[in-house]
DNA sequence: ATAAATAAACAACACGATGTTCATTATTTA
DNA sequence: TAAATAATGAACATCGTGTTGTTTATTTAT
């Protein structure tokens, strides 16, 4: 059973909270907003904002899940074929994220953009694997019919290399140095389907 | 030339600031801490400590970069081919990148780990995404010459998913939703050389 | 060795944001 | 129409920040 808040006023107020969070979001980034940034815009008195919400996180929280679950239908819903030119699994997916993303792209920005802003240490560290990783890159072959654009091959590579070591860690070093970096460099050299030795529904 | 802080009380208390904050990073994460933790572990004058930092981000600042340039350093001096097993580029990197991390690994367990409790959007989207890529999993063939883990393997696929959905958000999605899947899914299914139609020494 | 320079300590302050309390007013629901 | 409750407005204590003086201790230069 849903508590249904027949109350207009509540909704309300908990709407023009909403939106404001979500322009100030944009327009001075999360960390910057203050309550009283929020009460201000929407035109609420400061003590009605902690009648609604614990405090700032509280706010972000719930708007986090919010549209989470909407990414989350969005891709449980998501169809193995979609289409008549049998996408894989992993192209559908993301086809359907990024659709979804579409449709909010500025909160998807704040949360995954300038998140690097305030914490730009994965960024800088980032930037350094980048580096390495672009040395050396030979022309692409004329009309290669898999061809790709090269920036997003370095993105893909650098991502992946930073969510291995990131997890590395996270784990407490599951694995020898060694053992991780062949591992890593076998999926990213033959593709997931012959390193992994598993047979995924295409 | 180099500016040499000559006086002793100087790179004394840089030096005790610096132990101070790494050690309260793993305490209690960078965000709870406050300058007067700093200054009571670092047994100095809170007013000490803004006579060598401007705030608090500015000595997170110091201290990334420090780190970062010893990676720096790792990296680019990363040979080409290390050792008589000829490993490619991306091993090699991967292999140097995380023995340095072994190093100094409180910090980078704050920097990389810790942030995501605290913007924690990032990680909840990739558990969506890995829940949907986790479906359909076949059993690993038996001796496999290639097979990793699949929880290494699924790491690589969501970082990879991810990271490239935030290049296309942050570059004001310089490609169609469509492109960018299919271009995804085939570097992730023929690995990056095919895919590429690039030649990268190895 | 001594004097000038400066790092560090100590106290005090203004400022801004947080979260809470309480009385009052406005709106909704019964 | 009356009771319930959402919203307002003012006040308050608390905490962390960053700054400004003054005094003490240590280092550097003469």
């Amino acid at each position: 059973m849903k508590k249904k808040n027949t109350d207009l006023r509540i909704v309300r107020t908990k709407q023009s909270i909403r939106k404001a969070f979500y322009e100030l979001i944009q327009e001075k980034g999360y960390e910057a907003i203050t309550i009283q940034d929020i009460a201000d815009r929407a035109m609420i008195n400061r003590n009605t904002f902690y009648l609604h919400y614990q405090n700032k996180p509280d706010l972000l929280d719930t708007c986090m899940d919010e549209l989470l679950s909407e990414l989350q239908q969005t891709v449980v819903l998501c169809p193995f074929h979609m289409n008549p030119f049998r996408m894989s699994r992993l192209e559908t997916v993301m086809q359907a994220v990024l659709e979804h993303i579409s449709g909010s792209i500025t909160f998807y920005y704040a949360m995954l953009v300038e998140e690097s802003r305030i914490y730009p240490f994965r960024a800088k560290m980032e930037a350094i694997i980048k580096g390495k990783l672009d040395e050396g890159w030979k022309p692409a072959q004329r009309n290669s019919p898999l061809a790709v654009s090269k920036e997003l091959l370095l993105e893909y590579l650098v991502s992946a290399f930073m969510g291995i070591v990131i997890w590395w860690i996270k784990n407490d070093r599951p694995l020898p140095a060694g053992e991780v970096s062949s591992q890593f460099s076998r999926i990213v050299t033959y593709g997931h389907l012959k390193a992994a030795g598993i047979a995924v529904e295409e």
